[in-house]
RNA sequence: GCCGAUGUAACUCAGUUGGUAGAGUAGCUGAUUUGUAAUCAGCCUGUCGGGGGUUCGAGUCCCUUCAUCGGCUCCA
């Protein structure tokens, strides 16, 4: 007899030999009917495969993250298995989980194969499933699979084999499909009762774009049908809150070919949310002490050269401007630090000064190839919410403490409510490639993550994702439909000091070098924005939004009186329009609810003879009637609220 | 940059086998004077992304170029 353990910390005696599904029908026929694969002794592995001796064993299902990555990763067979049947002779590449569903590349030959064949693929995974045929694994010899898929003529797999090595190989054969697979899978393909075909892509083997482009096959999949619909509803939300079209809707900024791909330009509603958000984070950052500063848009070639950026990035940059008459060499700005270093060399500094933090909206230029930009998300000019602290080493964490004051702040003003952070450090077996010494690196980074800890900050720890100048901390938002995005970001520079001979008088007298933080808590403007509009539908905080409210009048009879009330409620702070046409009140409040207008003001004869107005909150319907005032404290305290 | 798809009115889209471009919305004009998600009527709207070609004739077929979209690669 063995001892298993469960997560719950019980121990059950089974015969030795026996299998996780065994496990599973010993505790209940409902998990026995749902248990996708097992983790026996934190490893993942087929539900068949018996167990000799004493073992923790977790059962995993649909609703474990390695249950679900079995799932999916069995499903990547199950297309392969049918796009084999359906294709004959193409050759595949690799076909893994992803983080929503899986996809597999594949060298279609000869055959075009389009969206529309999408259907026909999906029935046959469909026969595949029902068929029940068993997953089978089987080990074989390095000899044995160069010497299969060399008789397939599969040479991407003959590749990823002879990479491999002897003993360790694996085969999972289902049917008449045999794949090089390291596994684990499901029992059968019969758990997977949904599946869908998303899309189509280029995608280059082994991801080097000097090699053969193979043609990845997007799919999700799915233990129930039920389960496939509300991920299909969540994409058709995904793509209402697309911010390309929301922005268009909306007017907040525009495209222009003639003015250029990927140079965003933003129309006066847009700049008015635009330079609300940036008035907003001065006035914060004007209370943690810093100070605002403008540099030019461009800088001599020799200031890049000095920051490192010309080496690094240059090639990959717009070209450099040059001066007719005198041959002078410029750059378009495609970083604010070496300017505000330039700031700080301005003056001699004592310890007693640091720390100095520079902010900027800073408007930079950067060249994205053409294929990567996209909507306001990716773009060749921006503007990052951009500063540098100058401190000394003993002051990161403090200072770091701040940053994240202020990102948390700001977060909240704007209902993000969930976040969390990931902190990129060193990677611990290689320290060369890293500048600054080992010393101020590790108190860079105990820095961090006590910083973290004191804020309470849910951080996910990443070893080797540091840049070479520092570590850094990454905000991660998590949108209303759940999505994730990177936003605000926190990096430790040991680097720019040096190159640009940065220094302090410290207490003794010396010239010592000070430690550089960049942070930008949006990133960019634009970003931040088109982050924004698809977290909020359009629908952005009261404090923020272009207009606060609309007036409605019944008839064009009360223009007068609305226009007076408006003027009224502006000169109390608020802002917003008036619908003057001559609509019946039924449109005019169904166009303001698609303009995603917080307020709608009704004015009629009844509101006119009482002095009141009715109020309609945008998505949730009529509010009754109020005063002017009442209205007004009504919006402040909603503001005040979140602010 | 690479692969694939798309590009028709301000917007969303239709346009058969090649026969000379259409609908809704928006806009304008007029009527209506409206009570909580679309009042009615009339009018206007196009280099069919650009350039070249095939053809008696091209939105439609071919070439080329640009832009957008989905990915790949990259991302200070």
């Amino acid at each position: 007899m063995i001892n298993i353990t469960l997560p719950d910390g019980s121990v059950r005696q089974y015969e030795s030999g026996v299998t996780s599904l065994d496990v599973a029908k010993s505790i209940s026929e409902g998990l026995a009917r749902n248990v996708l694969a097992a983790k026996v002794n934190g490893k993942v592995t087929e539900l068949y495969r018996p167990i000799n001796e004493d073992a923790t064993v977790q059962l995993l299902t649909w609703n474990d993250e390695d249950g679900k990555h079995t799932f999916w990763h069995t499903s990547a067979h199950l297309l392969a298995a049918a796009i084999e049947e359906l294709y004959p002779g193409v050759k595949f590449g690799i076909g893994p989980s992803i983080e929503t569903g899986f996809y597999y590349d594949i060298d279609f030959m000869d055959y075009q194969v389009s969206s529309e064949d999408f259907p026909k693929i999906e029935k046959k995974m469909q026969e595949l499933v029902k068929a029940k045929t068993p997953i089978t694994r089987r080990e074989v010899t390095k000899a044995e699979a160069l010497d299969f898929f060399t008789q397939k003529g599969d040479e991407y797999k003959l590749e990823l084999i002879s990479a491999l090595e002897d003993g360790t190989i694996s085969f999972y054969e289902s049917g008449k499909f045999t794949d090089l697979c390291r596994g684990p899978h499901l029992v059968d393909f019969s758990p997977i009762k949904a599946v869908k075909l998303i899309n189509l892509a280029g995608a280059y083997w082994r991801g080097d774009e000097h090699r053969k482009q193979l043609t990845r096959v997007y799919a999700v999949s799915f233990p129930k049908k039920s389960e496939l619909d509300e991920y299909l509803v969540l994409l058709e939300e995904a793509k209402k809150r697309d911010h390309r079209k929301i922005g268009k809707e909306l007017g907040l900024y525009m495209f222009s070919e003639t003015v250029g791909k990927g140079l965003p330009i933003w129309l006066p509603k847009g700049t008015d949310l635009r330079l609300r958000l940036q008035n907003y984070l001065t006035k914060i950052q004007k209370q943690y002490g810093y100070q605002q500063v403008i540099t030019p848009h461009i800088g001599s070639k020799q200031l890049y050269e000095t920051s490192g950026h010309w080496d690094h990035y240059g090639a990959d940059s717009f070209q450099p401007i040059t001066t007719p008459e005198e041959g002078e060499v410029y750059l378009l700005k495609p970083m604010n630090c070496p300017h505000h270093c330039m700031i700080y060399k301005n003056e001699p500094h004592s310890y007693k000064d640091l720390p100095l933090r520079y902010a900027e909206f800073g408007t930079v230029y950067r060249y994205e190839q053409s294929g990567e930009l996209h909507g306001l998300t990716r773009v060749r000019s921006f503007t990052q919410d951009d500063a540098h602290i100058f401190c000394r080493p003993d002051q990161v964490k403090e200072e770091f403490i701040k940053v994240m004051d202020i990102i948390q702040t700001i977060f909240k003003a704007l209902s993000f409510e969930n976040f969390e952070a990931q902190i990129s450090l060193r990677d611990p077996e290689n320290k060369t490639k890293y500048v600054g010494s080992d010393e101020v690196w590790e108190k860079a980074e105990r820095a961090i993550i006590e910083a973290c800890e004191e804020k309470n900050l849910p951080a996910k720890v990443e070893y080797g994702e540091a840049a070479f100048y520092g570590p850094k901390l990454d905000f991660m938002v998590k949108d209303a439909i759940g999505r994730r995005w990177q936003l605000g970001t926190i990096q430790v520079d040991y680097n720019l000091p040096e190159r640009f001979q940065l220094e302090y008088i410290n207490k003794d007298n010396q010239k010592e070098r000070p430690v550089m933080i960049h942070r930008a808590p949006f990133g960019s403007m634009e970003r931040f924005v088109a982050v924004l509009i698809e977290h909020t539908g359009g629908k952005f905080p009261l404090w923020l939004t272009p207009d606060q409210f609309i007036i409605l009048p019944v008839s064009e009879k009360y223009i007068d009186q609305a226009k007076e009330m408006h003027s009224k409620l502006e000169q109390m702070g608020l802002r917003g329009v008036i619908d003057e046409r001559s609509e019946k009140i039924g449109r005019k409040i169904r166009d303001a609810e698609l303009k995603r207008i917080p307020y709608m003001i009704i004015m009629g004869e009844k509101e006119i003879g009482e002095g009141t107005l009715s109020i309609r909150r945008q998505g949730e319907g009529d509010l009754g009637s109020m005063t002017p005032e009442q209205f007004v404290d009504r919006v402040n305290t909603e503001i005040e609220n979140v602010l």
